[in-house]
DNA sequence: CAGTGGTCTAGACCACAAA
DNA sequence: TTGTGGTCTAGACCACTGT
């Protein structure tokens, strides 16, 4: 993982650009004089190019080649997936974790339904806040399958769960399904969070699954409105 | 365009796999066979699984095959980029779209920082209100660059604005930078939308490109908030 | 071990842009 | 016309999963 080639190059052209060593609005190098540079074949040069185009570094044209586009104000792309812990290294500001309940429970109905459980199944229940600059923006409530991860303790959640998870587990997340919603705050949000003046959160749930395609999480981030941000970059199909 | 081989191969099996003829959880055909039964190359039928897997309908796993994902609760995938006539198109609701005002205007300081814009360019302004069910419930504001659409009416904004750019014009779509935010309702809110009794809407800002990497748009588009939901698929980038 | 997907290659032909 | 990217191919080898 990792090693692959057209990997190598993708991440040698991103970093190119990123550090505006290639300008924004110039044209990349033909796939020939790539593959040449890389000793790499056109086929391969063309992988590192569909991804260098699909994350919103190059705009390819036939006919003329691949312009560079502006990548500086490139803000924080949760658009992927991203933990709130490398988030949060990637940031100037101080984010802190607090750890509200941490339970092993027979799920409801409704959770059951949402994450198709079994009768027997058991799942990790977890609250937490986060606080940037002291105030609590964000309250995570996250249901994890025990199958899957047997053990949890406070200090996990505290740190990063997904380090421990992918790391001391060995699980390997594959993809998510989310979706974003403005509801009202109710109790919860009133008690964990530093509400200032405003009566609105946002919610994120995401159904999170392993590259297995096993259901592995459900997880409910509710954030307060004037502090959440969404940043995206989408292509146009054209069929 | 449309017309490569690993186009029409995805196409035939995101149709299998809509239509449940594939089940949920079950595995495609091994890679060699699907390029015996389309007649394909290898390496073709993989471009075609790339897409079906980007796109949220398979997941690959090495040294077993490509299971199928429960694709039949798939909300409205507002995740790429879909004009509001299509998405209107796709529901049952009737939507309906008033066009409040259409100007050729010079731009102001911050749209001419936020597009770009030199000293002589001229934009198109126009506000629209989409209603369904006799409800206002979103707000458009879009400013066209004029240098890239020479004439607008009334009667195209009412109809797909899309429709035109891309039939009648030619232009053609590349790809959009889009940022959600969460803000109190303004006055322009109030008065286009009903409002009921929600003060939040939820914000969209886009800018539009075209396929030769041209800014051709800008977009607020201001959503009343109980009627928001935004629905994406991610998959892990795993380097 | 056999069978699967993951990567890479060299070469061919086509579609499009610019001169 | 030349050079660019877009597609497709056949074959090779590697990495992983199951038996």
């Amino acid at each position: 993982m990792g090693k692959s080639k057209f990997i190598l190059i993708y991440n040698a052209l991103s970093e190119k650009i990123h550090k505006q060593e290639i300008a924004a609005g110039s044209l990349l190098p033909t796939e020939n004089e790539l593959g040449e540079q890389f000793k790499a074949s056109r086929e391969t040069i063309r992988k590192a190019l569909a991804m260098l185009s699909r994350n919103g570094y190059i705009q390819k044209i036939q006919g003329k080649g691949s312009i560079v586009l502006d990548v500086s104000r490139q803000n924080f792309p949760i658009s992927g997936l991203t933990s709130f812990r490398e988030l949060a290294n990637h940031s100037k500001d101080t984010w802190r974790t607090n750890v509200h309940q941490l339970v092993l429970m027979k799920p409801d109905d409704h959770l059951k339904m949402v994450m198709n459980l079994h009768d027997d199944q058991m799942v990790w229940k977890v609250i937490r806040s986060r606080s940037v600059n002291g105030e609590a923006v964000i309250l995570d409530k996250d249901y994890l399958i025990q199958g899957l991860v047997p053990i949890l303790t406070a200090d996990i959640c505290e740190h990063s769960l997904y380090d421990y998870i992918e790391n001391d587990l060995g699980l390997k997340i594959g993809f998510a399904k989310k979706e974003i919603t403005v509801e009202h705050a109710g109790v919860e949000d009133k008690r964990y969070l530093t509400m200032s003046r405003d009566t609105h959160v946002v919610v994120v749930r995401s159904l999170v699954y392993l590259e297995s395609a096993e259901l592995f999480q459900f997880t409910e981030s509710r954030h307060r409105a004037d502090k959440f941000r969404f940043v995206d970059f989408a292509r146009r199909e054209h069929q």
